[in-house]
DNA sequence: TAAATTTGACCAGT
DNA sequence: ACTGGTCAAATTTA
């Protein structure tokens, strides 16, 4: 895997990241566990996120790059996911499908977000879902439900692992659909959770004056604030994130308890 | 019953 | 050889 195309002061960066988050994570324990105020340990959150936001940005770049990021400074413990996988549910029929029969995309146009909420507002088919090796969470696939009328917008979900509640989410390709009606619905349906919609990064973006594109409508830090008191309206989110959530908050205990300090570094 | 999700299989890239 | 991305049959949900 350690490509040429991987350079060496690259891998020393993500190795000075990883230290430093590791650091810092020692240090948020170090302040709960001595009760001190919460401003400084709001702040050290605050670091701690931007390390493992730094991380995952700076690993999803290298798109084919996957460096064995020990999520915790050489912890190995998770199994590839394999351990996990059930025994065959009966001798299955031999398929004569074309599973996997694909064309790999290229690392075409593709956003990275870093959201507290999976739902942006357009209408997604979840396909796939993988173990990632090293991660906690499982990876999300989803491709546009307009997918049959030419549609090529993808997005990937990944919970990140830094004890937020937050979502790596990165999408790929643009809607060419008008995959716009369920914005009107959530306007509706939001109730007291406020309406959200992702605010495709147009830094990277700025070409991309598609109908798909949405501004920023309440920014994410609302959600943040009342995720904490609302959990209605789960209802209608679909199982998937449901799904993603658990994985997440099972395991955190697991780690908190081992004193796993990994972060959100999932690529 | 149609649509959506789950999940094991398969393939490409490294 | 290994991992991640996609496919599609089976299963579940609406």
């Amino acid at each position: 895997m350690e490509s040429s195309s991987s350079p060496n002061y690259k891998k020393a960066l993500i190795r000075e990241l990883i230290k430093g988050r590791d650091s810092t994570k020692k240090l948020l324990n170090l302040l709960r566990r001595n009760n001190l105020n919460d401003s400084a340990e709001d702040l050290v959150v605050k670091i701690l996120r931007s390390f493992s936001d730094s991380l995952s940005v700076l690993n999803s770049c290298n798109s084919g790059d996957s460096y064995p990021v020990s999520a915790c400074s050489g912890d190995r413990r998770f199994d590839s996911g394999q351990s996990k996988r059930k025994p065959a549910p009966a001798p299955a029929p031999v398929v004569k499908d074309r599973r996997g029969c694909y064309k790999r995309r290229k690392t075409e146009d593709s956003r990275i977000k870093i959201v507290d909420e999976i739902e942006d507002g357009f209408l997604w088919r979840k396909y796939g879902q993988k173990e990632i090796l090293y991660s906690k969470s499982p990876r999300c696939y989803f491709r546009c439900t307009h997918k049959d009328e030419g549609c090529k917008a993808l997005k990937q979900v990944q919970k990140l692992e830094d004890g937020s509640e937050k979502f790596h989410v990165t999408y790929i390709g643009h809607h060419t659909c008008q995959n716009m009606h369920q914005n009107t619905q959530m306007f509706s349906d939001s109730g007291t959770r406020g309406f959200f919609l992702l605010n495709f990064d147009d830094t990277k973006l700025n070409n991309s004056p598609s109908l798909s594109t949405i501004t920023n409508i309440q920014n994410t830090h609302l959600m943040e604030q009342e995720d904490a008191q609302s959990d209605h309206g789960q209802s209608s989110i679909p199982m998937w994130k449901d799904m993603i959530s658990d994985a997440g908050s099972s395991q955190e205990e697991l780690f908190n308890n081992g004193g796993y300090l990994g972060g959100g570094f999932m690529f």
